[in-house]
This record gives structure tokens, C-alpha cells and sequence, in this order.
DNA sequence: CAATCATGTCGATACTCATCGAACACTACG
DNA sequence: CGTAGTGTTCGATGAGTATCGACATGATTG
């Protein structure tokens, strides 16, 4: 029996630089990829509170699943949560530095929108 | 007499990462900057042509602004051209190994829209 | 089972943006 | 001075997207 997928992930080959920066373009997502890598898994309403993020739940919802697509976060369903994370080792396969560079930035050099 | 700022470019405490990622977040402006990292100095048709963009001039022209805008790429007036550079030190300097990390994808890991 | 919690989905709306052609400005060159 | 080359600016347009509230769905809990 395989593994039953809830939420789709992309597959490493399948993870494109553009797309990846484009999800990361966002100071919102930026935000959530930050806190999620420095808490490590959180389920979704945990991370938006955590990040600071006043939104509502279905914009949260929306942003998740850019990253989510791009290739940035997974999600693990754990009964009613999505416990979400960081793909840090697709990420560091595939655009060796990019996401240690995206973090080691400075919170005021974010950018707001 | 203070050197004429024909063409604004923002300073190094301006440079924001969200907006930086933006800017690269464009296959087109992607390849643009890779190629213009790759090739030095060039004016704008020439780095255009260079980087097999079949696109109009004036849709060139807001891709470099939006490069220039964001503080990724420089342009120095030279007779009639502009010349275009990749602000390498800048980006350095803000943004430690994220250039590095946007030049070394592979070109098929870039995507396309 | 009923209430509640955690998320996703849908439709609408407003805003941003990539793209183009046309017109303009400036330089170089005959 | 006129012509060609280089690049920008200006609307217009179509596509994308960030946002929300309302509803749906599955899990947890009393």
C-alpha cells in the first residue's frame, strides 16, 4: 500500500528557481518560510499567529499553498492539523544557498508591502 | 558639481529582499541578469539579444527598470547606450550568497512562463 | 451525537503587472 | 541638417494574484 498524499507535493525535478522566488517574493510567505525554518513544524494557525501574520485564515490558506506548490513547505497531516515545514533539503538540492541566504537576512532588510 | 544622476539607483540601505526576489522572480529578468553576470558590461539590445529575449523594447526596457528599481542592476550612461551591469557588490554586501546561489541553478531549473 | 476546532474551497473584488505599439528624446554619423 | 540607432515613456489591455467572507469538510471533544 503507497502512502495516500493529501496535499500534492512537487517532486525535486519538478522545482523551478522562478517559481521558487516568486513564492518567496512575498513579504507575508517570506515571513512564514522565516519563522517556520526557526521554530521548525508548526500547524498553520500556530505559524500565522507566530509570525505575526493579521490575515485572514483562508489568505493564510492561500499562501500556504503557493509555498506549498513551489516546493518551499511540506505538509504533514496529523488528524485535524497540517503540521507544516520547511523543505530545506529539496531546497538546498536544488538551489544550493538560496534559502540560507533568504534567512540570514536581516528582518528590517524584509521589505514590507 | 555633484555627478548627474541620470537614471536612480537605489542605495545600499534601501535594497529589500522581498523586492529583490520580485525582480529576479521573471524568467526573463532571470536570464537577463544571468546572462549579464556571465558576459560583463553590456548595452541593453546587446544584453537582450544575449540572453534570447524575443521580446519588444519597451517590455525590455520595464524589465530593466524593474532590475534597476529593485537594486540588482546598474546602468552607466555611455554615448547613446546605457550600459547594464549586475550590482554584484551591493547584493553581496545586503544579501550574502543569494546571488551566488540564483547564478549557479541550471538553466533548466530556471522555468519558464 | 452535537458542538467545536482546524483548514480548505469558492466566488467576488480590487489591484498589480507583463506585454505591446506608438510616439518621443537623445546621440552618432553622413 | 537629416537619417539612423538606442532607449524611454505613455496609454491600453489582458492575465495574474492578494484579499475577503461564506460555506464545506473532516477531526476532536464533551
Amino acid at each position: 500500500m503507497s502512502t495516500p498524499i493529501e496535499t500534492p507535493h512537487p517532486s525535486l525535478a519538478d522545482l523551478r528557481l522562478a517559481t521558487v522566488l516568486a513564492a518567496l517574493a512575498d513579504p507575508a510567505r517570506l515571513r512564514a518560510v522565516r519563522t517556520l525554518a526557526a521554530t521548525g513544524e508548526l500547524p498553520c494557525t500556530e505559524l500565522q499567529q507566530a509570525a505575526g501574520l493579521t490575515i485572514s485564515r483562508s489568505t493564510f490558506s492561500h499562501h500556504q499553498r503557493v509555498l506549498r506548490e513551489a516546493g518551499v513547505l511540506k505538509a504533514r497531516v496529523d488528524g485535524a492539523r497540517r503540521m507544516l515545514s520547511v523543505r530545506r533539503d529539496a531546497l538546498d538540492a536544488c538551489f544550493p544557498g538560496l534559502l540560507d541566504a533568504v534567512l540570514a537576512t536581516a528582518p528590517e532588510r524584509i521589505g514590507t508591502r
